[in-house]
DNA sequence: GGTAAATATGTGCGTAGCGCACATATCTGG
DNA sequence: CCAGATATGTGCGCTACGCACATATTTACC
């Protein structure tokens, strides 16, 4: 394997992520997963404290304390859960707002390094990201951890591979 | 503009990233920008604090206490620069071999992400990213920035343009 | 139906990484 | 020779996080 296109991927990945970073900071004023926790307790289906844990991949502590942080800022909600260990988080209407500013805060992050390529360019990278993104071989839990910045108003059929993975339970 | 391609090019950095800190920080047991440093200052051309902390994005204080870290690692020393007020910034033997070894671990992580493409994606993809980052509006201190992982013994010809920006002086 | 294990959450405590404000040393330009 | 610029170091606090422990609920097994 030429090792350039490694090298190459791994600068521009960089260049993404800090520039995605720098934004989500600003928006929320926050820094570490909180800022991908906003957007993974947005996604809805009743997410819980353990569930948020794994995806964004931090101690348990780390998680309680990070909910903590969006509960004092008044963008998260934790309510009782049908199990009644669980706690169900839900976005405050601030907490919702929020959310919106940071996707499409990382959108416009992205699309600024992007534009200068030409339409057919981009659909050229598009299809190339579609196929190496399919093609990796992901648990169901690496999805939603490579997944938990998306923004599902844009990314309509993700191309990340569902099959496999053991559901947790 | 479709903005698909840019939460695809998002999320893709994203697990480009996680994999790379995951692995740097098994290699240095440090975080952050602690790994940033080792290999720019190992980029050899007498690094000063202050180039360090610019190329770094942190604040004047924190790249000194980051400087302490690998000086208490023992894997960098400050020797006196030419300039009285300037420390020179120099990597032990220890401190180069874990440079070697995160640049190592670097590129494997990376790879292990490109290698489900065919050799002619993998270079549609290399000429892609390299027309991006050739074509971005970025300063001198801005390469070094998105340069600040790169692997000096791969990467050859950076595409990054060299025209603009002020020399730092 | 009762108890052990599993599951889910919260807490005390410490640490790493960082920024702000301030102090100090050296260099440069008039 | 002295004011500003440059470069580094320090006191102090804060955010984000992990480990070990405590607690509450549910499930499994007998």
């Amino acid at each position: 394997m030429e090792h350039g296109i490694a090298n190459l991927l791994g600068a521009l990945s960089l260049a993404v992520v800090d520039r995605i970073e720098q934004g989500a900071r600003e928006v929320v004023g926050r820094g570490g997963e909180t800022p991908a926790a906003l957007i993974v307790i947005g996604y809805g289906q009743g997410m819980t404290n353990d569930k948020l844990r794994r995806i964004l991949g931090l101690s348990h502590s780390g998680t309680v304390r990070l909910v903590d942080r969006l509960v004092s800022d008044r963008l998260v909600e934790r309510r009782a859960g049908k199990d009644g260990r669980e706690v169900a988080l839900h976005l405050t209407a601030s907490g919702a707002a929020s959310r919106n500013e940071l996707l499409a805060s990382r959108i416009s992050a992205v699309t600024s390094l992007l534009d200068v390529l030409s339409a057919a360019e981009r659909k050229q990278l598009a299809r190339l990201i579609r196929e190496l993104l399919a093609r990796q071989d992901t648990s169901e839990m690496d999805r939603f951890t490579i997944c938990r910045m998306c923004d599902d108003r844009v990314c309509t059929n993700c191309p990340l591979p569902t099959s496999k993975g053991q559901h947790g339970h």
